[in-house]
DNA sequence: CAGCATCCAAGATGATACTG
DNA sequence: CAGTATCATCTTGGATGCTG
């Protein structure tokens, strides 16, 4: 069947929500590097609150995109890594943040040119 | 100089929280194809209002993704258009959505085997 | 036609405190 | 350490009415 891209119910639609979750990428983006720790995320990933780092982490392993794997240490350690499902977004992800770093500077000076005609 | 993904303050950042508005998105991938104007935009992205619509159109413009010109006609008609950078970006808005498209089905497998394996 | 201004409801998020 | 629960806030976005 095919998908009007431009409507509510579409799968690709539900996949853009999640994709549009800036916690969601970054967090993604961190663990394909390596498993990483909640407490370590929490440090590493800038402005993020616990709650939504907690809510975002378990997004993404409902998805089927990190895993959480949980060690009977005392206290319990846990650990979030990228799957393979993951990994394959990120690519795509990774693709979006290389355009950012190379585009930056354009956009930028698009806005300073835009406020100043409507400034006039 | 090198930027902290991270960060706040990083550029990198500031992009990608226009990236991860799935109204803009939308639109852009709509402009890619032709000139559209504002109402036909208003009838085809389904789920939009008005006052988003308006909001994203002078985002993408302030950006210089996209392009926005008036002819005096009587009303007034305006067509946005895409730019030489709005398209750049389209093009890896689009490895997204083939993304979307070839993984929704996974993705949505991987949500049931959650939820059945969290009711338990 | 192509918007802008206003009001308001709902959801998202932060801060804080508590737990296995 | 790795969370959950609750409350207060703050933004977001929809509905409506008006305008050049």
């Amino acid at each position: 069947m095919e998908y009007n891209v431009y409507a509510s119910a579409c799968p690709t639609r539900m996949i853009f929500d999640r994709i549009s979750d800036k916690w969601a990428l970054l967090i993604l983006d961190r663990l394909c590097q390596q498993p990483v720790r909640f407490n370590q995320l929490l440090r590493e990933i800038d402005g993020i609150s616990q709650k939504m780092l907690s809510q975002t982490l378990k997004n993404l392993e409902r998805d089927g995109l990190i895993k959480r794997q949980a060690f009977p240490t005392v206290p319990v350690t846990v650990e979030y890594s990228i799957t393979a499902l993951g990994k394959t977004l990120s690519s795509t992800v990774n693709v979006l943040i290389h355009w950012a770093q190379d585009n930056g500077d354009a956009v930028l000076a698009a806005q300073v040119e835009y406020d100043g005609r409507m400034a006039s």
